[in-house]
RNA sequence: GCCGGGGUGGCGAAACGGGUAGACGCAACGGACUUAAAAUCCGUUGGCCGCAAGGCCGUGCGGGUUCGAGUCCCGCCCCCGGCACCA
């Protein structure tokens, strides 16, 4: 140990020293309880930016802590390889995707091992290796098998940038969740994963994970998933076989009908355009219909706006099943084909949409549910009014009373929607159903840089699943980047032409497009407690030992793609009998961005490279040391906060780590023969110093198990103050008592030090005397002594009406009597209460006295 | 519009079931050391009034409950995030 403290020296030491140790291995042993801190592995884009070490650092620590609190702790690290970087890398400077993408990994792999991360690098996994992405094959064979995967026409979402296909969730917005690019809808042959199949589990399931989840998340979940309670009802169509299937979750307002609106791509709008001669009728509603959609592919719709309702009438009629009134079918560009059966009953006057739409083209609005009035029970409202149109400036869609309803009038709408599903289901026209607004995941890619989808055509046995003994199917080295739309697969004959694995006969094609690389990440997790089994994707014992993960940390941006695939992925794996559990993360943390102010603007964006606000972690660590950057990061704002970038802050964390370094120098030759048992005889400051101590313990340790990382500096730079002002007593000659209490103090010191600057706490644990590293030398998280932490003396505040007045000093133990009588007598209270009457004196002990008078 | 999360000093933030608002740090200012600066150390730092003792005000705004409200309730305002014609 130098008397100066050389960040540079000592995190390589220690770097090294834990790497030939084997301090942060972890093996599976039944004996012990194990902690699973798992962070959002990091696609491999060549350099580490500061979200990156945010996300690192307060993993990080968590799993020092956990180590020290005796855990058998799992952290883990690998690549999320795939994806399209590479293949940019690719097509903009002809490199090789994989060579680009491991020289990526190389130098990451280095950044984080001079962060001092505490990895099991010999669990260390990439996406990109076959013995990796064998296993994202073999789950889609299995989910094949099951009817989970399945492939079909459909319209998908098209990023013209990237030129691939991306599921519903990538689109979300109407963007590319990569690039921003606006999408188009084109229609396509793509692979899909029945996430829908799941949705019901999806949102009961979150009840397991409520505690441990961030409400926004599971909001934003739910959201997505969209359940919806509602019925179906068939309306017949007149002189027609086919009938029109509406779904509405207010069948309360169906006398209120005046149309039933299709989408554009309803099968019954293709049926009526697809016989008969052309008459001007139909070729007006083929224009519309072609108009529709042939701007719902390529519109730039801004969201929020939303596009004039449009509509063409079919003079096609249908038979409200309740009323038996015809209705005329129109087709609407607001209808969307996607979401419940794409055909809706239009109900004006209870419906902005259908209000909007029928103010347009003078549909009638007929009035059936009226507002209850509560003074009386009763409506308030000319039932017998046919066009109300004028006396409704919008809709009313509130629930409320049937009016105008046949026998259902008089009704409230909470009663009369599951009795009216109910005659529909007993009539056979209809019933009760529920929809949501989750979609199936569409896989396919149309990209080089993926995993192969495990599939074969054939011109006799059609689609073919590659059969597990052949996997991997292995990715080719190299491929044309044309940018053609299809995936360059496409262009390699070697890949593509095949024999069929099921008739042997030659000709056939293997299937070009890759699997989505959120595929990859739904499952890493899993393959790092088993990372290299050859024979399957993991030993189902040996995750039933590491799984589920205790704690997940990552960024927000994943709430729902990542966040929600990976919990779909672990209900089929639970299915397929791999996993025990419904849930596979316990706790999740959602780290704030990482800012940096924008230059000479006054706002604060996120740090990027682009906007040229990036901050190198390399050049910060080189210039404060890594444990310095690490722990300012977790002191500066809670984990969850925006984090803003500022290096004075950074400053303010080297002069901590320095005060503590030079302080241990100080005291270390005092601490050698520092007593190794608290001796009898002690001293006013020695106890205040080891009850300081014992409060920092309590404070700290309860600060990790709530994620308050920040709050727990605070606590260890209150305890280094207290050491400090104890050193700069004017006694300087310390006692045996008080070199114990320092000792003792300085440990705790330490060894709470390590989850954030884990190198200068091992350093100084060595200069305490300690042999080995801290973890392997099986050092402990201190332990608090109750006794020892609880104050001696209370100050207790006085207030008279509330308002602070005055301060007792007494001992922790002072009964009710005592401080109500020493509140009385204390000299400023007294001129506060004299000549008044008291009326009241609340005394809550151990907290306060509050004295009320008149 | 719907849903979720928030508004506390110059700044980042503390305050776990209502009980001393602003811990800890950054910045700033004053002082010590120094030829000087940096570094380091000591001190001050929510606002207003006051020589001081001390007082008054203060957690987005307006009400309420309570002996007591940053914290609970009602009504607003503003900011951030998510969703986007979802029938």
């Amino acid at each position: 140990m130098d008397e100066k403290y050389f960040a540079e020296k000592i995190e390589e030491k220690w770097q090294g020293r834990w790497q030939e140790s084997g301090a942060f291995r972890a093996e599976r042993d039944d004996a012990r309880e194990k902690f699973y801190a798992l962070e959002m592995l990091p696609y491999p884009s060549g350099f580490l930016h500061m979200g990156h070490v945010r996300n690192y650092s307060i993993g990080d620590a968590l799993a020092w802590y956990k180590r020290l609190r005796g855990f058998n702790v799992l952290h883990p690290i690998g690549w999320d390889s795939f994806g399209q970087p590479a293949e940019q890398a690719a097509i903009k400077r002809g490199v090789n995707p994989r060579e680009w993408t491991e020289e990526n990994i190389v130098h990451m792999r280095g950044q984080l091992q001079r962060l001092g991360t505490s990895y099991d690098w010999s669990r260390e996994i990439a996406a990109h290796s076959p013995e990796y992405y064998k296993w994202d094959q073999w789950f889609f064979l299995k989910m094949l098998e099951r009817g989970l995967a399945y492939k079909r026409l459909s319209p998908v979402n098209w990023c013209p940038t990237c030129e691939t296909t991306l599921s519903n969730e990538q689109a979300s917005g109407g963007v590319c969740w990569r690039c921003g690019s606006q999408v188009e809808r084109r229609e396509r042959e793509q692979w899909f994963l029945r996430i829908t199949a799941y949705a019901e589990q999806l949102l009961d399931d979150m009840r397991e994970i409520e505690a441990g989840w961030p409400e926004r998340v599971l909001t934003m979940q739910r959201n997505w998933i969209g359940r919806s309670e509602g019925a179906l009802v068939d309306f017949a169509v007149k002189d027609r076989d086919s009938k029109v299937r509406v779904f509405t979750t207010r069948v309360d307002t169906i006398y209120g009908a005046t149309a039933v609106v299709l989408a554009a791509e309803h099968p019954l709008v293709e049926e009526f355009l697809s016989e008969g001669e052309e008459t001007p009728l139909r070729r007006d509603v083929r224009e519309f219909v072609e108009r529709v959609k042939a701007t719902r592919g390529t519109s730039v719709k801004v969201a929020g706006e939303e596009e004039e309702k449009e509509g063409v009438n079919t003079g096609m009629l249908a038979v409200n099943p309740f009323s038996d009134e015809l209705l005329p079918v129109w087709v609407g560009n607001y209808v969307l084909m996607e979401y419940g059966t794409g055909a809706v009953m239009s109900v004006p006057a209870h419906d902005e949409r259908d209000f909007e739409f029928a103010q347009k083209y003078s549909l009638p609005v007929r009035r059936v549910i009226e507002r209850i009035s509560h003074e009386q029970e009763q409506i308030e409202h000319d039932p017998e009014t046919e066009d109300q149109s004028a006396a409704m400036p919008h809709a009313f869609t509130d629930y409320g009373i049937l009016v105008n309803s046949s026998e259902w009038s008089g009704k409230l709408s909470t009663d009369a929607i599951p009795e009216m599903a109910a005659r529909a289901k007993a009539e056979g026209f209809g019933e009760g159903a529920v929809t949501y607004r989750l979609r199936d995941w569409g896989i396919s890619r149309q990209r080089f840089w993926g995993a192969p989808i495990p599939v074969v055509y054939c011109d006799v046995c059609g689609t073919v699943a590659v059969p597990e003994k052949e996997l991997p199917v292995m990715l080719p080295e190299r491929a044309d980047f044309t940018g053609t739309g299809d995936s360059p697969l496409a262009g390699v004959a070697e890949f593509v032409n095949t024999v069929c694995p099921s008739c042997g006969g030659a000709g056939a094609r293997r299937e070009t497009d890759t699997m989505d690389t959120f595929i990859d990440s739904s499952w890493y997790f899993f393959r790092y407690c088993d990372p290299r089994n050859a024979d399957a994707p993991f030993d189902p014992e040996t995750i039933a030992y590491w799984t589920p993960v205790d704690q997940y940390i990552g960024g927000i941006d994943h709430a729902v793609m990542h966040l929600l695939y990976t919990r779909f992925w672990t209900k089929v794996m639970r299915d397929l009998g791999l996993v025990k559990f419904n849930e596979p993360v316990r706790r999740l943390m959602t780290q704030g961005m990482v800012t940096n102010i924008i230059e000479g603007t006054n706002e604060w964006k996120r740090m990027s490279k682009s906007r040229g606000n990036g901050v190198d972690p390399d050049d910060m660590i080189r210039a404060y040391g890594s444990d310095a950057v690490r722990l300012f990061v977790l002191f500066a704002a809670p984990p969850e906060n925006e984090l803003r970038w500022q290096e004075t802050g950074i400053d303010g964390a080297v002069r901590f780590l320095r005060r503590v370094y030079s302080m241990l120098y100080r005291w270390r030759d005092a601490l050698h023969d520092a007593p190794k048992s608290a001796p009898a005889e002690t001293s006013d400051a020695a106890r205040a110093l080891r009850r300081k101590t014992h409060q920092t313990i309590e404070r700290v340790t309860e600060d990790f198990e709530r994620m308050h990382l920040n709050t727990g500096v605070a606590a260890l730079m209150e305890l280094s103050n207290a050491l400090q002002d104890f050193a700069a007593r004017p006694d300087a000659d310390p006692s045996a008592a008080e070199r114990f209490a320092v000792r003792e103090a300085l440990e705790a010191l330490v060894l709470m030090l390590a989850p954030y600057a884990p190198h200068i706490a091992e350093e100084m644990w060595e200069a305490l005397g300690r042999e080995g590293g801290m973890l392997t030398s099986g050092a402990r998280w201190p332990v608090a002594d109750a006794e020892l932490a609880r104050k001696e003396e209370l100050e207790i505040p006085v207030q008279v009406n509330g308002k602070l007045r005055g301060r007792l000093v007494v001992g922790a133990d002072a009964t009710e009597e005592e401080l109500r009588a020493s509140a009385l007598a204390d000299e400023k209270v007294k001129t506060w209460i004299e000549g008044r009457e008291v009326v009241k004196i609340i005394v809550v002990p151990g907290r306060l006295v509050n004295i009320v008078v008149r």
